[in-house]
DNA sequence: GTCTATAAAGCGATAGAC
DNA sequence: GTCTATCGCTTTATAGAC
């Protein structure tokens, strides 16, 4: 019930769907969905904690690891890729929110703590000199991670491309780029 | 006006705001909102052709011109930087788009078009051998405009980082990579 | 645990006065 | 060109029967 209506939040938006379209998905009343949950805003809270404790569980577990910086990151990315495919849905939703009531707000702000280890773990990697010094390092981790982020629109897991195949893409193209040689 | 509405269609979403929202904002009624205009959608419609007019421009121009493939792509990248930051509100209402209308239908259908071009000048480069050709060119054209695209979610262009700055750091990351030499 | 019925509020859009 | 007032509809959420 939880995944019928977090499937037509992405299709639909949040705000555009409305209880009575998730009953009907599943078949059943209004009532009988509002016996399972005390409302709406619920459905979006339970989805965006699933995104987000996994998020801090990848971040945290490779972040903290041994090793240079710049190989933590790689696995960071890595780690990352893994997570928005296997909870795709979820993810998606946290990324689409942007503020509007009070469980988006708690989500933003437990967003922004994952998004600051992200940039303190690149600092680091350019501190090392291990990840070039010329750019700036907190504009390099928005753009890496926007460019992660962004599969959650286009990557369908049962296609031709592997999740495997997919981080080392991912990670290929941030740290070698598309030029060759 | 229909800056006030794209700001609030981007701050609460297009289904969370509400014509009185529009109207509050301007510090009139909502009659007088429906004097200018005839139904919210109109003003959805007219900000997504705004972007979709510019992209289409910027893509357009820089993809037809002369030279190597891979130099072109570069030149759409810095232009597609340029036009996001120009145009960021119509092009972030654009990018969170996804269907839910005849309007937002046709604009996705626009955008899938301006999609498969880059996609064609990636997979062109990578022929010409200036591009690297172990990775799937689709994928790394979806992750290069991914990446492009998830800057109207930060940039602003009021701070410390120029719009050349930013093109620059984007095209560096994107056929350098973050790895050191 | 699911139903019908309904309350209370907000929505897009229009009519008509000024 | 802006207002008040209102129509018709949909929404979230609840009450109470089975």
């Amino acid at each position: 019930m939880l995944s019928a209506a977090v499937a037509l939040f992405i299709r639909k938006g949040y705000d555009a769907t409305s209880i009575d379209d998730i009953a009907k998905s599943l078949n059943v009343t209004k009532s009988a969905v509002y016996h399972h949950v005390t409302s709406k805003d619920q459905l979006l809270a339970e989805a965006l904690d699933e995104a987000l404790d996994e998020l801090d569980n990848a971040v945290d577990e490779a972040a903290r690891g041994a090793g240079p910086a710049s190989q933590r990151l790689r696995d960071v990315v890595r780690r990352s890729v893994e997570v928005l495919v296997a909870h795709q849905s979820a993810v998606t939703l946290l990324l689409r929110v942007h503020g509007n009531s009070e469980t988006e707000l708690a989500a933003l702000k437990r967003r922004r703590r994952i998004d600051r280890a992200l940039a303190s773990l690149v600092n680091e990697a350019v501190e090392e000199g291990a990840l070039r010094g010329d750019l700036d390092p907190d504009v390099l981790s928005r753009l890496l991670f926007g460019m992660v982020n962004s599969l959650v629109e286009w990557y369908r897991p049962n296609g031709e491309i592997s999740t495997e195949q997919l981080a080392t893409t991912v990670a290929a193209l941030a740290f070698e780029g598309l030029a060759t040689g």
